[in-house]
DNA sequence: TAATCGCATTGACGTGGATCAACAAGTCAG
DNA sequence: CTGACTTGTTGATCCACGTCAATGCGATTA
């Protein structure tokens, strides 16, 4: 049906076109809630497929924007960093996740997206998806509402940061990465960290040994088995109780 | 031009209609960059001003989404509660700012949004917003950018929350009010805080205490002159240098 | 002008998480 | 397999900020 497919031998590998419609992520991702015949349509959105090896940037802060990805496989981090060499990572994407959202207000990048396995993203130019969902309702309502969770997200990790301590940090973060494989059909708790320590410190606003120190707790208490980035949740009611502490008194 | 601007006298007063081609904020809100005629078209979108006393809520969380804010006078605060009755302030807001994107998502309000004095505001039906903004390209540009910067902004406050000491959150905190005072017109240098001690903490992730010897350190070191909630600020390059300190090697 | 109330200031002290430091365990190149 | 390097663990100590408590101050009402 689309002739856009063919690809011409001479053109990067790593820039294929790619199609929404047979994407067997789209559930997750932007065209959650399209007809068949929505999808047909979106796929003529110039979606150019991106491979981003490990340790790679998809793209800096400071650049100019003028795409929304769409992560197809693989894990990122998104950061910003302060002058003087503070980084507070801002989120950890995976599969049918967006990414350069925060481009559009200012069409430049105010965070750095860092794959932290291989990955796979599609690019989705903003130019596009605008037009598009000025024609089909479901794609702007969609659209409209991933970018509102991601406020929600960020009001969350707000909370977090500001009123939580390290161990209902630690707790939250396992369990929402635990929802999020969860609905990616993998196992609730089992499952390999793609981050490090340290990075997992930088979004919960703690240091890497503080991290460390709360995984060994964990074990001990009989919460996780942890093995380096291995980890297997035992006791996820326990790691809930953690994060919501019933009122001391009253 | 517009008979929809008749109000029947027996409507309750605090429910009035309202114009944004001749609302003196079209410049900092959501009709920024459109056209004369395409302003008295938004003007068609049915936008009822409320009065909100200080104290009230404009809204609260759980309960059910249908329109965005616009402020036309007023101070506002968002926040987030926890189970055991901790408090995160997510924002505070003021004279042209949008509330409500925190519903979109679930078409549910996810945090409280509550006056800090008496404030007015404009509703935009959300459905009416999306209806336009398919019809009037700027009017969707603009939405969009103003979504994606509230993201940016949250990034900012993950920033100050998870990387920054003490006295360079309350530096960053007095150095964006006073940029967003400059920006009504107001100066950027005195002004009367609209929150509490309490309030500020919670946003910053402090405790008053911390919140109140911080001003009054700032004072002595000259920065500052405080009388309770009215703030001059005296040294704004030695606040920036408290915000940035060149890294102290390399 | 006194009494009440909410908010702000200030001091004394305690502590959760940071810092510093040593070491262990993976991982990768050759 | 070896050595270099990155990442993770653990202990000892420190300190920024929290906690607890007393006092002050300004606004409101009587």
């Amino acid at each position: 049906m689309s002739s856009a497919r063919t690809v011409r031998s001479e053109i990067n590998l790593s820039v294929i076109k790619t199609a929404c419609s047979n994407c067997n992520l789209n559930e997750l991702c932007l065209p959650l809630g399209l007809s068949e015949e929505e999808m047909t349509r979106l796929d003529e959105m110039v979606t150019l497929r991106r491979k981003v090896r490990r340790g790679e940037h998809l793209y800096h802060a400071g650049q100019e924007f003028h795409a929304i990805y769409a992560i197809r496989t693989g894990f990122f981090k998104t950061d910003v960093l302060m002058g003087d060499g503070r980084e507070q990572v801002t989120g950890f994407q995976m599969a049918g996740e967006l990414l350069g959202l925060d481009g559009i207000g200012t069409e430049t990048h105010s965070c750095n997206a860092i794959a932290l396995e291989d990955s796979e993203v599609c690019a989705i130019p903003f130019s596009n998806l605008e037009e598009f969902s000025r024609e089909i309702v479901t794609l702007q309502q969609h659209f409209h509402k991933v970018m509102s969770r991601e406020i929600v997200r960020d009001h969350g990790v707000m909370l977090l940061l500001g009123t939580m301590r390290a161990e209902e940090r630690l707790a939250a973060f396992l369990l929402n990465l635990s929802q999020r494989f969860t609905a990616r059909g993998y196992s609730p708790a089992d499952f390999y960290l793609r981050m490090t320590r340290e990075e997992i410190g930088s979004y919960l606003g703690l240091k890497l040994e503080t991290v460390s120190r709360l995984f060994s707790r964990f074990q001990e208490e009989g919460l996780l088995s942890v093995q380096q980035k291995h980890i297997r949740i035992l006791d996820i009611a326990g790691l809930k109780k953690l994060m919501n502490p019933t009122r001391p008194e009253a």
